[in-house]
Formats: C-alpha cells, structure tokens, sequence
DNA sequence: CACCAGGCAAGTA
DNA sequence: TACTTGCATGGT
C-alpha cells in the first residue's frame, strides 16, 4: 500500500475545499496563509454575514471593511490589501469572470497568479486546484515536514523540488491531488506539528499504519 | 508564559 | 541565491 492509500484508508475522503462557492476558495486560500482554518472560518463567517463573499461586494466595499471583517484571520491589513489585489486582477483580466479565468491554460494561469500581489506557490496552486480543478499538486508546510519525517527529501526542500517529485509519480488526477494534499494536513494537524513533545503515534511511517513517530 | 497555525513580500548581503 | 523581518489573531 502506497502513501496515498494508507492515508486514505486512515482518515477517510476529507471532502475538501470546504466553501460553497469559486471565490469563497480563493478568499479562503488567502485568508489561511500562515493562520490556522480555525481562526479563518470566523472570518468567512463575518465576509457571509455582509453577502460579501463575493465578487461585487468584494470589489465595493472599502479595504479596511474588510480588513476589520477578516480580523480573526490575522494579518488583517494585509489579508484585505491581498483580497483587493486579486479582485482587481480578475477584474482588469478576466472582466470579474472566474469561469473564465479557469479556461486558460494551467502553466500560463499559474504564472499569472503568482503575479497577484498576496499569491504565492501555495495559494496559486489552492486556486487552480480546488477552485479551477486543475492537477496541480498543493505543497505547504506540513507536506515537507511529513515528507522530510519519513526519509524521503531533505528538511530544507524548496516548494517546486518537492511539487515535481509528487508529480511525477502520481497520476495526474484532480481527485487524487485533491485528496492528498488535504489527507496530509490532516495527518500534520494531528501528528506533525513542528514540536512534537508527546511523540504520539503516526498513523503513518515507512509505508506502514502506526509506528512510533520520530522527535 | 511560550509556541504554533493549510505564507508571502520586501529588504539585505 | 540565501537569509531575515513584518504582518496579528486565537488556541494549547
């Protein structure tokens, strides 16, 4: 049994992004950068209780309303400056069509992206893949944490490095990406966070369902 | 109290 | 290229 499947087999199917709409991923993708889900779904919360998920409330409302909306994101000023820098992209590029945005081709939109003022690797490949259902495999901290635990990169892989070795030895296959990714935040969120002081047991070592997980 | 959470941009050498 | 720092709330 490969990674992928012994997670799966583990945690079950995570069902994500979890939000009802395109632009609730991307508002999402930005809110999260560095903050746990916890404090960004209060955000998203406050962002739905003003309809203002969404992409003409979004382009009115003034940026510090939203940067005070966003508050228990943290990063606040900055998370609402990102929000407005995507919003205008759409908007001079796409005419505010996200439908659009996502016919173009997955190399070209992902440079693109990482032009947006806010929008690195991660939340590029957020985008694309939740929202625009483009295989393109999501890297983030806990991915090269996990990785580097289990032998396979070096504790300082770059983001690109570890992305082209998932790549390519997966099929390229939205619903597996989608699931992998969320399948190691989850694995993560639960055994591998930075310290782990309590060394609790990983589901998930060598290939194999519970060994002791390393300190 | 300290440390961390689904990063990124901007500055320096 | 390879560091370093600012950004900020909320949970453990």
């Amino acid at each position: 049994m490969n990674i992928y499947q012994s997670l799966f087999t583990y945690f079950g199917p995570q069902n994500w992004w979890p939000a009802d709409t395109k632009i609730e991923i991307i508002v999402g993708a930005i809110l999260t950068q560095a903050v746990s889900w916890r404090n960004v779904e209060q955000a998203i919360a406050n962002l739905k209780e003003q309809s203002c998920i969404d992409i003409k409330c979004l382009k009115n409302i003034e940026e510090k309303d939203i940067a005070r909306l966003i508050k228990p994101a943290g990063y606040y000023n900055m998370k609402a400056k990102k929000i407005k820098a995507f919003i205008k992209f759409l908007t001079q590029n796409y005419n505010d069509d996200l439908q659009k945005m996502f016919t173009i081709e997955k190399a070209k939109l992902r440079e693109e992206l990482l032009s947006v003022y806010g929008v690195g690797p991660e939340t590029a490949d957020s985008i694309m893949l939740y929202a625009g259902e483009y295989p393109s495999f999501v890297v983030d901290s806990y991915s090269k944490r996990i990785f580097y635990r289990l032998g396979l990169v070096k504790e300082d892989i770059r983001y690109h490095d570890l992305k082209n070795m998932l790549e390519n030895n997966l099929d390229s296959d939205v619903k597996i990406y989608n699931e992998y990714h969320a399948l190691l935040v989850e694995l993560g969120k639960n055994y591998c966070t930075k310290n782990e002081p309590d060394c609790k047991d990983c589901p998930l070592i060598n290939n194999k369902i519970i060994r002791k997980m390393e300190c």
